[in-house]
DNA sequence: AAGTTTGGTAAATAATATTTACTTACTATT
DNA sequence: AATAGTAAGTAAATATTATTTACCAAACTT
């Protein structure tokens, strides 16, 4: 029995493509099914064949972006050496990421957290996923002596993301526009250093 | 020509009160208007009288639940001097409300952002309040020489409300339970010195 | 060639937010 | 005291929209 390439079904594709398309100006809230359908140019019914309900679809749409997010990063980390110098490339390609995709940066940072089936969903696995890298990396610090050892593991990957995140609502919401390398520039040497004065607080070495 | 007190009618408060109670068990979403009128012991149309529609009711209740906390985070801070020392005070609240108060934790870190009316309504204009409180306090620092004058304000606001609020935000989702200290010290210490090991960061002096 | 799965349609259903038209009671004014 | 006006509240109608159901036709299996 060979196993059949799963290629998806012209419908499934155009209800998926439509969803995209029209998340571009619309909230997810804002889309009614009757829309989808006729965007994609079938019926309301055939989307129930491929998704659970409107949800499921946004969800799948968001997956799709997960998965490419995450071969990009693991491929942004590919030769670079030690913790700190890891994590300072996440927070870059992060911060590009919702900069550059300001569509899915609405959507992760709004509008699919206040149900409790994406955190069930395939796509908030690849969070997961992502989430383990960077609690790895920051191990892998931790036991180099890099980062500080009295500090879990948790709470830093807590900071990283809280920061980043709240950053970038700012912009999705109110459409601020600021320069990725500024940005990640700022936050990383934030996080690493601290934001009290110091000795060597205001002379980051990295 | 006498000011009227404008007491609230008891249609009104018992509408108020019905939400707040649906909510301690029941997402935003799942809750119906006919719902809430029955545990109110009133009519659907008459909250429609009081409210333009269901967001606006959510909006209403979590005024009020920021009027509260807004009070109180004055009070939190009176007798306190130094910026790093009001800022830590303030972590600590807002760590102490999510954890004291996990329906609106839930509300506010989930469920209510996904509208644009939130950020154009009362509520949020307490929240903005709530940032300019704490701008001014990092000026202050920066000022005073306490906190690193080459970052800029908005980012350090970004960070340590991202930070709090990701913190929080795996303990509403997954029901985590911390002690408040802990987490408070924790992310305070984290954002006072950042996470790179150096002579003096496994020493806070605070 | 018969049976079964797959891609797809069209209309019915059901849930539920919102509106409308109407009552009743209170309040102020002359 | 009569009356106009307003505020509190009701009950039913409406309208939107997600979801389901029953059905069709082509393709594939054996």
């Amino acid at each position: 029995m060979e196993r059949q390439t799963p290629v998806s079904p012209p419908g499934k594709l155009k209800i998926i493509n439509a969803m995209r398309t029209l998340l571009e100006n619309r909230t997810f809230e804002s889309l009614t099914i009757s829309e989808i359908a006729v965007t994609a140019g079938v019926t309301e019914g055939l989307i129930y064949k491929y998704f659970k309900d409107k949800r499921d679809l946004l969800h799948h749409v968001l997956k799709e972006h997960y998965q490419l997010f995450l071969v990009q990063i693991e491929r942004d980390l590919q030769g670079i050496d030690g913790a700190l110098n890891k994590l300072k490339k996440i927070i870059w390609s992060s911060i590009e990421r919702y900069a550059n995709h300001r569509v899915f940066a609405r959507i992760i940072l709004l509008e699919v957290r206040n149900s409790e089936e994406y955190f069930q969903s395939e796509a908030y696995d690849l969070v997961r996923r992502f989430n383990h890298i960077i609690i790895d990396i920051i191990n892998e610090g931790i036991a180099a002596g890099e980062i500080r050892e009295d500090l879990p593991a948790g709470y830093i990957r807590n900071a990283i993301f809280g920061t980043i995140e709240h950053s970038c609502l700012n912009r999705v919401i109110f459409n601020e526009t600021v320069s990725t390398n500024d940005a990640a520039k700022l936050i990383t040497d934030l996080l690493f250093h601290g934001i009290k004065r110091s000795c060597n607080g205001s002379l980051p070495s990295l």
